[in-house]
DNA sequence: TTTTATTATCGTTATTCGACGATAAACGAA
DNA sequence: TTCGTTTATCGTCGAATAACGATAATAAAA
C-alpha cells in the first residue's frame, strides 16, 4: 500500500511558486497551444519587456517546468510534465479525499457537525 | 455544463500562489490526513508562531482553498476542493498533451528536431 | 461580572519579487 | 573580420512577503 514517495513540502511549494505568476501561467499555456517551436515569440506574446520574460523563463527552467533547447539564434522551449507530477499527485489526493468524504460542496474532511462537533451536543 | 470555462491567468496564478509556501502545503496535508476537526492544532504542528500560522491560514482562506467554521473557542478548518479545480484542469491538460505528443521523457510539444527545427527557411 | 482559551490583527523588520533599461554573450551570416 | 539577431545577465527601484511579539477580539464558562 504505502507506495508514497512523498515529495517534501518545500518541493511542492517550489513547483507551485513557479506557477504563481500570471505571466508564467500564460507562458505555459502558450507552450501548450503551440505545436511548433517558439523562441522569443513568447516575449512578444506576453507583452512585457524582453528581460522580464527572460527572467520568468529562467524561473520556469529553474523549477524544471520548461526546458530550453538552443537553436540557431533562438531558444526552443518545451514543457516538462514530470516536474509537475508531484503537485498533480497532491491535488489528486485532495480530489479523491474530497469526493469521498464530502458532498457536492467540495468541502473536505471535517466541517460537518457530525464529524466536527463533538464537545457538547445540546438537544434541540 | 461545459468544462471549458477557462479561468484567467491571474486566477490560476492566485491558486498556485496560495500553495507556494511549505507551511501552507503542510497545512493542506494536515487537513488531508486528519478526519476530525482541528483548530489550533495546526499551529503546534507546523512549528511556527501562532500569528504566522494564522496568517498562512488567512491566505489559504482568501484563496478559497480552506474554509473555517467557528466552533466554540476554536476554528474548524476544512479543504475546499472546488477552489483547486482550475489548477487541476490546467495540469491535467499539460499531462494529456505531454503524454500524447512527447515520449517518456515527459517533454511536451516541440523539442524534437522534426517539429522544432525549421529554422530560417526562405523568405517568401 | 471576570476568567479562560483560542484565534485574529497590528506594527515592525529583513528578505524576496517583479519590472525595467542597459548591456553582454552567443553565433550564423555577410 | 564585422554585423545582425536573439537571449541572458546586471543594477536598481518599489512593492510584496514572511516572520515575530504584543495585543485585541470573541465567546463559553466560572
Amino acid at each position: 500500500m504505502s507506495t508514497e514517495n512523498d515529495p517534501s513540502n518545500e518541493q511542492l511549494a517550489a513547483i507551485a511558486k513557479a506557477l504563481a505568476h500570471p505571466a508564467r501561467i500564460q507562458i505555459i499555456r502558450l507552450l501548450l497551444s503551440k505545436t511548433s517551436c517558439i523562441g522569443g515569440e513568447i516575449t512578444h506574446e506576453v507583452g512585457l519587456a524582453q528581460s522580464t520574460v527572460s527572467e520568468h523563463l529562467r524561473i520556469l527552467k529553474a523549477a524544471g517546468v520548461v526546458a530550453g533547447e538552443i537553436e540557431h539564434p533562438r531558444v526552443c522551449y518545451s514543457l516538462n510534465l514530470n516536474s509537475l507530477l508531484p503537485l498533480m499527485s497532491l491535488l489528486q489526493l485532495v480530489a479523491d479525499t474530497a469526493t469521498t468524504v464530502a458532498g457536492s460542496d467540495g468541502l473536505c474532511c471535517p466541517l460537518t457537525p457530525q464529524s466536527c462537533d463533538q464537545p457538547s451536543r445540546d438537544p434541540e
